[in-house]
DNA sequence: GGCCTATTTAGAGGTCTGTCAATCTAGACA
DNA sequence: TGTCTAGATTGACAGACCTCTAAATAGGCC
């Protein structure tokens, strides 16, 4: 499972604690990659059924039953997860487990939370 | 700005603190639509402009020179992130302001959080 | 080696998405 | 009313994405 390299790593995202500032176009491409990792309901469910595994992995054939799909497109999917630097996979004899990265998803959570209630105050109307 | 119905609504996603335990199909569908509209640079960077700006919000006008994008895609990628619940828009005067609805990106961030570092040991091998 | 199972890769088809040009709507103002 | 500006909507097109079948790879076992 040698992560072919096009994965994005968190430090490579290194974003500022949050919206506080206006984000690059580099942060935001590369930031766009790893939602774009999440927006899918199968890579989602995929994620939880990885990370609330036993153990905290899950090997391919633990998770493809849960699934209307076929193997090759689940594989798909975890390759996508795999690639955006989420979960990493490691081959013990006939089966590969899975696991999450909690690094990335660790920074996307940070992005999108609130650097304080800085005051949400609808702005008095000062025309 | 009568926000369309197909609206997203934090209360609708409802999902467990985090993946702690498998989401339901309905809930990774919700979750991934979500997700979807931060999957793109041109709205990740949209959401920073808007959510940095001083006061809370910006004028659309505010943000649109800031890409090499016509009217009508900005219009078109706000329209996306105001259909997922997480910016709102109020027409004031000639004017169309935007701000961010935190529920939403709460919501989500907290999804992304690692309950504890409850262990994540590599499990002893327990064959 | 030969066979079987688990998983990945390759290629194709149908659908979704980002972008644009053209058009339309809402408000301000003369 | 007419006109101007700010945004939104519509329709079209190219590229990306999800899914499948078919074929390939990796490891275990006889």
């Amino acid at each position: 499972m040698p992560k072919q390299l096009p994965v994005i790593t968190p430090e490579s995202i290194r974003c500022s604690p949050l919206m506080r500032e206006p984000l690059s176009e580099q942060q935001s491409a590369d930031l766009a990659k790893a939602f774009k990792a999440l927006a899918d309901p199968v890579r989602l469910r995929l994620l939880s059924l990885i990370a609330s595994h036993a153990g905290g992995e899950a090997c391919v054939c633990d998770v493809t039953d849960a699934f209307d799909l076929t193997g090759p497109t689940i594989s798909h999917h975890l390759k996508v997860l795999r690639e955006a630097g989420i979960i990493d996979g490691e081959r013990r004899g006939t089966w590969v487990y899975y696991r999450v990265l909690p690094d990335m998803l660790r920074t996307l959570s940070t992005l999108l939370t609130a650097p304080e209630a800085t005051e949400a105050e609808p702005v008095p109307a000062a025309t």
